[in-house]
DNA sequence: CAGCATCCTTGAGGATACTG
DNA sequence: CAGTATCCTCAAGGATGCTG
């Protein structure tokens, strides 16, 4: 298994919040959702999307995604074997959220690097 | 200092989303900043409120989220020195994404302990 | 009350290598 | 292509104790 809750159950347990943490927590996982939102990726298609994550990384994470009902994969019996990701009704939900998280980071990432003089 | 970002840099530098992340990745990141959007809370409230943290953490986000500009923290001089955090503008653009996530993260919950089989 | 210093544990995440 | 297996790092976060 891969990942179920950040560590132990740092926010109370039952609380969907930390649900959804432990699933956008994960690294990349915003990133591999973003993406998939876009239309179906296969696995190499996501991996040139993001250069920087590791096979492991992104194979677990999908796995754990899929598990979790935010997205499918679908094998395609081709000779060179294929296989694609795409967001389910429930994966499609999140993109909101994740809209939502860059925004607000837009403006966080402005303020961390814009010298908005101190004010307090 | 605390914290900045997750570990090295896993999503692609420079990407609002990895700043948002950075900042709600935190765990009970989220949770303190849900408690503050009720109003201004002293230490020891945030700390009742959320039994379970440890007055490292919670002092340690405090003072992250406090340089992020995402809460002000005033100290009353009174007798018994009393602080208390408030949500800055910053901070309360934060709470529709966490609303979100609360949301999305309350369907994952159901779908998690009521998978399409169900047992017992 | 508020909060910092210290030490320790843990496991997520990265690197590398191998396989069907 | 699409993974899986293994090992290693490292820093987030928890516990405890002390101070202003």
């Amino acid at each position: 298994m891969a990942l179920k809750l950040r560590k132990k159950v740092p926010p109370p347990p039952g609380c969907p919040m930390s649900a959804c943490m432990s699933l956008l927590g994960g690294a990349w996982t915003p990133e591999i959702i973003w993406n998939l939102s876009e239309g179906a990726r296969r696995f190499s298609e996501l991996r040139r999307a993001m250069p920087r994550i590791s096979a492991k990384v992104l194979s677990v994470r999908l796995k754990d995604l899929e598990e979790r009902g935010v997205l499918v994969r679908s094998v395609l019996a081709t000779t060179p074997p294929s296989v694609d990701y795409a967001l389910t009704d429930l994966g499609e939900e999140l993109i909101p959220a994740i809209r939502a998280i860059v925004e607000v980071g837009s403006k966080l990432y402005l303020r961390m690097r814009a010298p908005t003089d101190r004010a307090a």
